[in-house]
DNA sequence: TTTATTTACGAAAACGGTTGCGCTAAAATG
DNA sequence: CATTTTAGCGCAACCGTTTTCGTAAATAAA
């Protein structure tokens, strides 16, 4: 730690502490030329201001929350990478803090946030959560919260998501167009809104469709490990689904590698297509069809909100809500 | 924020404030009665201590700095899983700073980290930084600094790699033991030590074998959007290489797809191998021969050399350096 | 009983900035 | 010339905790 402080700056310049501290914020109580006798000698001695010691005067910390299942994900590297690009263009430092999809931890994590530490969080639920009281004390301590992507349910605050269950109907509709008539949807989460969403149009377009009760299928994968043996079972049973429908990234390799193994062809024998940011996906084989979620923008964009609601009293978070919607990229796993 | 703090706690139970910090801190010299009340009016009002008037008053603020180029990396992402890892477990909390290999913003981010804000500092270099001052004044002003994967000569302290010269060596014997006769490096900077350990690895490897010069190339792709192209020209010129070293793990897509729209066979025409930590490399087409590095241990290991600095003064980094050997698995893009 | 020690707590000074208010001298106003 | 205004700076309280030191009462040792 610098050892040079304010209290060093005024005894080198016969001033006092507050006089430094107003020449250096640029007050206009303070001459020019004493400011710029501040200036000099604080880049001199390389002087560092203490962010705490500010933080705990001001009450602003400059400091924001992003709480998220994990990071070991596109969807989320690249969503950090938006919220960071704002951050720093607004000054704000940027804490990480991963659930790993655990409700428990997700609490305390939470419960951290209003000891002073942040100004405001962005959160992603953990596949666990469907509880909103840990969450609402935040707004209640006048901490601003932003949902991004994976949001909760009976909260009253701002949330920015993607067009779920349009891209659930307009996966299955794809699928459904290119001759599937025996579809599975695979989800990782029987709460997630982005999940049941996702779910919905599914169930929607196939209900349009007119396809029978039995021809399609719903598994839910929540196990990281047993997916791959879980998905092969699948593959490998009498009701055979003639297309997938990826909810999540995460279940893309199983998938692929349970159909290599196989030697289930796609798209002859199965299509398939997937919620996924992967930017592999063009040189998989084949090629797969993606939903391709604005993950970048859609961090700016809660991180925009967030700061609004930070730093404007008269914003109010509960009246906004974005969708920003994805894109359905047509590749040769569903050909 | 929570309007609760110690002097609350104190007037409500008629106690000074140094006893309910003592009482609170589980201190020898309160008594066991007494410190039941606080603890249980502490719960009660849920009180949560102000971290930052803690960090002010103890100069320790249980927080630790992540600097990197970018998370748009599956490395980055799974090194920042293993850091949280350990943080976790010892309490910290983690500031995560981007400086989109940016020598400007990397020095900036450094700067800010003297300020008392975290306790140390992970760093892993932008391609751009070839200068090691603005990192050492951080040692110099007892911020202990580990470099994990990209580190920085000319600095004394702790650093965890892979074994990059060995692995770029290991890549090339690879390709020559498959036929390949005509290799090319494909790197992003010249400048950047372990682009730099596995160029050598390249050369030494090529030079072994006797492969004259005229038939190896080394290409540097610094530029994230001209890659595709530049890749293709060179598979289209007329020294075309029979085998690519992809350095990093963000040279592999295009290299892909430039070979699907040139209509060269991987693994026929050409082979591949990449330093790269993808997940979908087996469900590639071809499954992709990958350098793979352990990015989460990475990660861990240097949060747990960093911590062990923070908190043992007898501990001295400047000792340690650890090597974490990556991995090559063979798949179909090198058969 | 006297003295020494322990137990349990409080007062107050830090930590490093920020900020409202007061003061002085010079400049502006009448 | 008397008076008000303004410019420029310092004093001191404050943010919420931690920690040193002091002290009174209770206990133990002499």
């Amino acid at each position: 730690m610098s050892k040079v402080n304010i209290k060093v700056l005024a005894d080198q310049l016969q001033l006092s502490v507050s006089t430094i501290s107003k020449a250096l914020r640029d007050s206009y109580e303070i001459s020019d030329e004493t400011k710029k006798k501040v200036m000099e000698l604080a880049t001199q001695l390389n002087y560092i201001p203490n962010p705490y010691a500010s933080s705990l005067r001001k009450k602003k910390s400059k400091t924001i929350a992003v709480v998220l299942p994990e990071v070991a994900d596109n969807f989320f590297s690249l969503a950090i990478n938006g919220i960071q690009s704002i951050a720093e263009t607004k000054g704000y430092h940027v804490l990480i803090y991963l659930s790993h999809e655990s409700f428990a931890n997700e609490k305390t994590i939470l419960e951290d946030c209003q000891s002073g530490r942040v100004d405001g969080v962005l959160i992603s639920i953990s596949s666990e959560t469907n509880s909103a009281d840990h969450i609402n004390k935040l707004p209640a301590n006048n901490i601003p919260v932003v949902f991004f992507d994976r949001e909760q349910e009976g909260i009253e605050t701002a949330r920015v998501t993607t067009n779920d269950f349009d891209c659930g109907l307009m996966a299955t509709n794809h699928l459904l167009e290119k001759g599937v008539r025996k579809p599975a949807f695979l989800s990782i989460s029987q709460s997630l809104p982005i999940c049941l969403n996702r779910l919905e149009g599914f169930k929607a377009a196939v209900r349009e469709a007119g396809i029978p009760e039995e021809d399609m299928q719903i598994i839910y994968c929540t196990d990281n490990d047993s997916m791959y043996s879980q998905i092969k079972k699948i593959l490998q049973s009498e009701h055979r689904p003639d297309g997938l429908i990826a909810s999540v990234e995460k279940i893309v390799t199983p998938v692929y590698l349970a159909c290599h193994e196989l030697n289930i062809n796609i798209p002859k024998d199965v299509k398939v297509i997937a919620f996924a940011t992967l930017d592999t996906a063009p040189i998989l084989n084949p090629p797969l069809t993606t939903i391709t979620q604005p993950a970048f923008e859609i961090g700016k964009a809660a991180a925009t909100l967030l700061f609004k609601g930070i730093e404007k009293s008269t914003f109010d978070l509960k009246k906004e809500s974005m969708v920003i919607p994805s894109v359905l990229i047509e590749r040769e796993s569903t050909l």
